[in-house]
DNA sequence: TGACAACTGATACTAGGTCTCACTACACTG
DNA sequence: CAGTGTAGTGAGACCTAGTATCAGTTGTCA
């Protein structure tokens, strides 16, 4: 079964509509780079060779909103603060991002909850959520041999 | 000596002009509690009890950045996705926030460092920043006999 | 096949922030 | 203490990343 018919079945279990502005902005999210912003996708839906009509700019936002909340997508934090888009199936974990070449390593081992527990238990504090995001350049960017492929 | 005459003595060092507009930012922000939107330091210099006049908008916006910049603040990401400031001395740190009260503890020690030295090693990417920020409850807000006193 | 709710998209609006540019006021220089 | 050049200011336009509104459309199921 193909990444977009496992999307789809994820949106008709959850009792959501698969509409024509959904498949499209599905495409077009499929289509993307290591991560991307909502506008990247609207973009690319109104890319000329493409023969379907664009989607509004309200329905991408809407569509990658709900791709969010079915952990269809994660969000990244990219160190000039902006917020980018990415595929993802698990849940909670944690980006290791390239910033020279853009790409970006997913981690959940090595995690941090322990950490967070000892934090806890010093401060007092019930904690619930965490959010951390690591920044550096990948072993091919490092490389001063070989032009580094941009991931984005 | 005051908080006021240390944040301008590191202006001053920096070769930074202490303008009136400047003098008036650094108040309302002295005024300010736990944390902050710049629009909350804006609003205070319009308070109707000051005589001064308000500053500009883009001037509050530059001297928010210029205090940034000098380590005199540091950003706090709340878990909303808002980005407030907040008084620091200190250089990189992290944050446990309360989500009920918006109390804050910066926290330096039980570092990450380790675990991102680890993920540099399994990864092979030679890492140099990162983003970590905790949310959960304080003791007080824990405590459901007094009300929590509000901190923002 | 119709009814009805879910969805769409144009458009207005918001928050948070940068850019431009003519004007002002520091701070040094003599 | 006056003159001068540059740093800083503020009004306002503009920008990005979204959300709200609402009349019209489409998908689903009876
Ligand atoms: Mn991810
Ligand atoms: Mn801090
Ligand atoms: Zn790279
Ligand atoms: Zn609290």
């Amino acid at each position: 079964m193909s990444d977009i018919d496992l999307i789809i079945q994820r949106l008709e279990l959850r009792g959501h509509r698969v509409t024509q502005s959904r498949r499209r902005v599905l495409d077009a999210v499929l289509a993307q780079p290591a991560h991307f912003t909502v506008d990247d996708v609207l973009r690319a839906t109104r890319a000329p060779r493409r023969r379907q009509p664009p989607v509004g700019r309200a329905t991408a936002f809407r569509t990658i909103r709900l791709l969010l909340d079915l952990n269809v997508l994660c969000r990244i934090l990219l160190d000039d603060g902006t917020l980018h888009y990415r595929l993802s199936t698990r849940g909670h974990h944690h980006h290791l991002v390239c910033r020279d070449c853009g790409r970006v390593e997913d981690f959940t081992q090595c995690d941090v909850e322990p950490l967070v527990r000892e934090l806890a238990e010093a401060m007092e504090y019930d904690i619930d959520a965490h959010w951390l995001e690591v920044y550096g350049r990948c072993r091919a960017c490092r490389q001063p041999t070989k032009e580094p492929a941009r991931v984005r």
